[in-house]
DNA sequence: TATTGACATTGACGTAACGTAAAGGTGTAA
DNA sequence: TTACACCTTTACGTTACGTCAATGTCAATA
């Protein structure tokens, strides 16, 4: 798959003024130079702006960032290890300030007291080193599960954002069922991946989700007409491909 | 407890240059000046900074920041509420991005496959969480949360043919409304049709109609980017129109 | 008492990571 | 061929401070 600046942009979530830039302090180059003077980016660069995105998450500065990927020993999966160890951090510090504000309501409430430094609990950068010299890959096996657990329930309960989240996640579907059905497989990874978002998208829309109604939404995209143009623009067969795959997917 | 710059700075976790210029901004003044002119901060100056950090926390910026809490209405302890929430939301966020790096891994480990939108998840949601807390709060306060909860209602119970009716209707009022956007007139017959499709649609998601909410929600439309950008896609001024078709509609 | 060193003050310029606007070329669908 | 959404470069604007510089203050110590 190839991207322009604006299309890279959307993906990632990012502007392309930012796609630009990185271009510019020569961050992240295009992958070729398209003959009317386009940027256009490739696969190694959606990945590379996926590691850069990491560390912009946690801080680091462009200028940092750009040392760090450039430099001839960087380990792209070593790199993910420590992203992963480094949000863990940033999860228990954010569950520190969570603390904290809730005990700042209790102390309006009068229920307890609070010193000054208390108030400041969670903010404060030293906290988060502390917090990762004593555990480390502890939090991991600890959390590790529990995580992902947390990751699935965000999407049935996530209220005022449906309607950007439907449109997000039917876009998705469409992405993904694009590739799955190059495949030709619909219970492979690809094919599970697509049934797995369709679902996702179906719970968001009914705000419940049973296998049987998911089946016969799916055999219904095949025998209306209308729904079947709508997949198959994508890709022809591609609305026969995910009721094939939804079938294995619910029958699982 | 009395604090200088530098001792307020250390309890709170920030420099002494950001808390003079807090009170460069008017964000948080001194409670007052001593005879040699040092910034002297008392209690309450401790517990308006711990409010100010929770909402740069957040991402607000330091104007946005300034009118909220200079604001006479201010509500300390409700907005100690809004930062539970938005805390959590954060958390969620973070949970998306650490399921993120960890199916990266998987990946590289060649265990999964991997679309390139899957890559970018957890970072695209803090978009839409910037947004919100740009916007949300706004959107809430002008027009209550039931238009907002009630189009998250949407469908708790729907079957399968109003699922599809559901679909070919918003379909029907995106189409109308890129010919009737096209006449310039939002009375004509066409913009009309437009308004009385999107009845229809709005009946359906919601279980029952009234004109009010109707008009509440065009206006929305035209007031939240997010939507204005959904229905500008299909033609620019599409929000406007559609709004302005819903009030002549939901007045007669 | 004089000195030291860590504090404070007000400018004022620097900077990171983009946003935004201007002026123009490109691709494609109607 | 006209519209329109995309692309380009150039360039100045913005936010939230960091970082001197020049100067005054406070508390402890020699």
């Amino acid at each position: 798959m190839e991207y322009t600046v604006q299309k890279l942009g959307r993906l990632a979530g990012i502007s392309a003024r930012t796609i630009r830039y990185y271009d510019e302090i020569g961050i992240l180059k295009p992958a070729r130079i398209s003959s009317s003077g386009y940027r256009i980016y490739g696969q190694k660069e959606v990945d590379l702006l996926q590691q850069i995105l990491f560390y912009r998450e946690l801080g680091v500065d462009l200028d940092s960032i750009k040392k760090i990927v450039t430099a001839p020993s960087f380990d792209g999966a070593k790199a993910l290890r420590e992203h992963h160890i480094k949000l863990l951090a940033k999860r228990e510090q954010l569950d520190i300030l969570i603390k904290n504000v809730e005990k700042t309501i209790a102390l309006t409430e009068g229920r307890i007291e609070m010193t000054d430094s208390e108030k400041f609990e969670g903010f404060k950068q030293k906290l988060i080193e502390e917090n990762e010299a004593k555990y480390g890959k502890e939090i991991k096996e600890k959390y590790g599960d529990d995580v992902i657990d947390k990751s699935n329930a965000y999407l049935n309960n996530m209220s005022k954002e449906d309607f950007d989240r439907m449109n997000s996640l039917s876009e998705q579907v469409l992405e993904t069922l694009a590739e799955a059905v190059k495949t030709g497989d619909p219970s492979g990874p690809l094919g599970q991946k697509a049934a797995d978002l369709h679902k996702q998208w179906i719970s968001l829309c009914w705000g419940h989700y049973n296998k049987e109604a998911h089946a016969n939404l799916a055999q219904m995209y095949v025998d209306d007409e209308r729904f079947t143009a709508y997949y198959d623009k994508v890709q022809p067969g591609a609305a026969v491909f995910l009721r094939d795959a939804v079938k294995i997917y619910t029958s699982k």
